[in-house]
DNA sequence: TTAACTGCAAAGGCTTTGCTATATA
DNA sequence: TATATAGCAAAGCCTTTGCAGTTAA
């Protein structure tokens, strides 16, 4: 499902298009990483300045759907979306709101041990880490 | 700051005190355990009919600067408030949304992982892990 | 020509803000 | 009496819903 050929029969299969506006949400995710379905709207608005935020929420919500996109809450207000591709864990500080990635692979250990103890499956790309940043940490006078 | 006298004086140094309202918050706090705002202010005025959502939100507020209660953003809606004697790491199931609660030890092996690499001190209480609960795993029909 | 889709407007949850009245030291 | 606080109403974010017009197979 990752090229376009595959994605347009995996719509269509479902009575569904490919449209332009779903294109154009699905490139803007991939191309900010990460971002707020208001963002995703302003980038797509660059290039179709009529798309409404309406039909980016409806377009992210299919994307999810087909596995294209994720998202992610970090906390506080909207959550951001990103290319499925883009795996990771965020690391929120909710001192300075500063977001830092690191790979999926450190909750491992952690995934096992919820698995075997609570029969838990930890999807770990979806919810963010929080705790203090190492800047906030080191200088606690600022922000 | 664990008993009322000197949480009244710590108030009081700063000029506040402990209102009837921001009591009967904290009561109700402690005694759902878990509590969204809505949930806290509804419990509340079952004591006191007048007392508004916004004091509600203005007590927890004011209470979590004093570290009597903590939030924790389980990821769709409103956050949930406990008091701060009842730590722990919240599994939310993002099928059927049930939550399960584990030790918060079960995360130092990846608190001390996060802080030898990236200087980050994690907060294992504030945000929720997300994955899929056992129950969801052995019928993944329902829900 | 039918079904999917978009855009718009309105409403719905959750939260904050501004203001006035009240209560307490 | 001065200051903190409560209550109320309104507004502000973020998101969803209903509907009518448009687009594409």
């Amino acid at each position: 499902m990752r090229n376009q050929g595959s994605l347009r029969s995996t719509l269509h299969q479902r009575g569904m298009r490919m449209t332009p506006q779903r294109q154009l949400v699905l490139d803007a995710v991939r191309e900010l990483g990460h971002a707020t379905p208001e963002q995703v709207c302003k980038r797509v608005q660059g290039t179709a300045a009529t798309v409404n935020i309406t039909t980016v929420y409806r377009s992210l919500d299919l994307l999810e759907q087909l596995g294209l996109v994720r998202h992610t809450h970090l906390g506080h207000g909207a959550p951001t979306y990103s290319a499925d591709e883009h795996e990771h864990v965020h690391l929120v500080c909710h001192h300075c709101g500063a977001i830092d990635e690191v790979p999926c692979e450190l909750l491992d250990g952690l995934a096992d041990l919820l698995a075997e103890q609570r029969g838990f499956a930890l999807d770990a790309s979806h919810l963010g880490l929080s705790g203090t940043c190492r800047n906030c940490r080191e200088n606690p006078t600022a922000v």
